[in-house]
DNA sequence: GATGAATGAGGGTTCATTCAT
DNA sequence: AATGAATGAACCCTCATTCAT
């Protein structure tokens, strides 16, 4: 009950399940969910089709998989830039530049992961839900760090951080649906300013 | 900015395409695309198979009829909702809580809307896309108002339509993500606060 | 008559194959042929399933060995039945005793016997027919003992011999079947009644 | 893409189900369950394998409707020949003719329904015992009724029934097994001697 | 001998679409 | 216009077997 390969194993990672990982979005990412065969999966690959199925447990938990990478990278390249910033409006602007670089670079696979947020699918539904509420709670962090320092005024926790969020991916998205680059340092300015100082002109006009 | 299919279906009394519409329309939204069978649509309604093919190309083409729908019906009630307002703030106010009790009141509309939005297909996508900007010139144009008649002040006009829409959008679902109703009057609040004043405390802290 | 594979396999020190079997006959007989996979067998004997290639050319040789081995075992139980008894109607009544014994018992094994008998696979109907005749050739000799010592009246040979096979087979089964344990002193006296006796009330019934 | 068929199908009645039915029984009976696949059934009978779909919910469910049948038609074959004899003892040697030709004709179909009865699925096992509980229904209650008017010994009856079920059936494929053709009369008669008369010589020697 | 990842042919099932009536 | 039986391409998954280590 020896197994050599094991080494190798450890080596690679999990050498098989990554590469694998690995193909498979890139694909899924390209074509969506129902539109990809396993099939062509695996020729992508080079494999026969049975080797994936060797490492996980049907094309959906491959799926699921994939989903799940991409948005665990979403999440640490938030808390990355959160961190990067001395303070929380510094650390707000580079979570806005970060998600917009994110959303533009990836793209498809943001585009996946949407897609599942919004489907119908029960089980998807919470696992997206999951997801998001990780990224979510990066945002919401740095934000009650400026209204416990001082910086923000008391807005409401939930709802500033959501609209930050939706703020965020509904214009990178506009940019991106029409093939349009997006200019970071003027979208994210534009996008801050809004944030931070609203769109009123008027001090008096405050509610 | 017409939208004579939609009307059109809802009102020509040749009843076959409009009652096959509805019963489509039903289980779409409860289902999605690919979990829906042409069958099932068929007998929801009790007519035969072959009846769906005489009034539609098929099933994607009737699947597309529905989706137009739901975003005409939801660029209506914000063109409703705005022209309801006095003035830009008060317009953008009503088109707030009218993008709120859409988003709640028709979900899985939305949902089947959204998901078409992000989704990968090219030729739904520019669809999507078309739908989406129709909706996005309502508030732009509202926007533009009020940056006209001095009552917001000059920022970027497609960055704050987008990031509005975002706000509403992201905020709605982060609440029916978890089966929490929307508290309209509350939310619309926090949201339109911070689209109007930001979040900043300090008047210094402008950029 | 001579069953070398069954005691080699049983008793030959080289373990792997032996060790193979009884795995192997555990799953087989508890699923059958088409529902146990080889994975399943190796992995219930914690070997690597490239090891049962090493004893065996494949999963059908590895059946009809655990097959073959259960019949050895019968026709062995026949056997010594048979020779317990001191005449050749004692003899009769050990073997529907232990043939009942056998089949509650090894009631699975003995379906997967029965199965691959009444199967259709030539080559395997081949080997059930042989082993099923190993089991009748212990009955058969026992009858013609009883009608050449004039205990039993010159019935066909072949047919008593199936006769009494069958009753006992279908009896077993028809309690088996039902999950009721089987009075062996009651249901073996019912059977030999029968067999010895007929159901006819009058002599003058007789043929 | 002509489908000269529908209009044998239209005057079968339920021409279509019927039709799939034999077309399926000729290969499940010649081939057995798992070496027969949907494709071949389809092309045997000159349809596309989705119509099977569309009056079968599966392969499974054509197949038990297969058997079914075929015990329904032993069934019925025995409950026929009981009705034409005058007296219990008539009414079991028709019972055991016909039962003997019954398998000799329909050999491959009895096969799948021994096949079935000792298989190890739960539900379809069931479904096997069922059947022939309504075949030894047919030769109980003839039994039974010889009992009643005194030409049979007051016997065990589920023994008896069993008993004489299990004669015909292991004699049956004992000749059957052998490729050898069934003499009816002789067989016949050998059997139902056995099973009235015993084997033994002498009255003296009765239990 | 032992291992177990890789193989890949093969099969059951689904379902959008067609078309003769 | 309506019907619905028939179609058949497409697809996911299984699992016995092989072979390099």
């Amino acid at each position: 009950m020896t197994k050599p390969q094991f080494h190798k194993t450890l080596k690679n990672g999990q050498g098989g399940r990554t590469k694998i990982l690995k193909s498979a979005a890139d694909i899924f990412v390209r074509k969506g969910y129902h539109q990809t065969t396993v099939d062509e999966i695996a020729r992508a690959m080079g494999v026969a089709k049975g080797t994936i199925y060797n490492h996980f447990a049907g094309k959906e938990d491959l799926y699921l998989a994939v989903i799940r990478g991409g948005v665990d990278l979403l999440q640490e390249r938030l808390s990355q830039a959160a961190a990067r910033g001395k303070n929380a409006r510094q650390k707000i602007m580079n979570l806005i530049e970060s998600q917009l670089r994110f959303f533009e670079q990836e793209k498809d696979l943001v585009l996946l992961f949407l897609t599942e947020f919004f489907g119908r699918d029960a089980h998807r539904g919470r696992l997206a839900i999951d997801m998001l509420s990780s990224c979510l709670e990066v945002i919401r962090s740095v934000i009650a760090e400026g209204i416990g320092d001082g910086t923000l005024r008391e807005v409401d926790l939930e709802i500033s951080t959501s609209s930050l969020f939706g703020m965020v991916t509904v214009t990178a998205f506009h940019f991106i649906s029409q093939g349009r680059p997006i200019n970071y340092g003027e979208v994210c300015a534009g996008i801050a300013k809004i944030f931070f100082e609203g769109t009123c002109r008027e001090q008096a006009a405050r509610i």
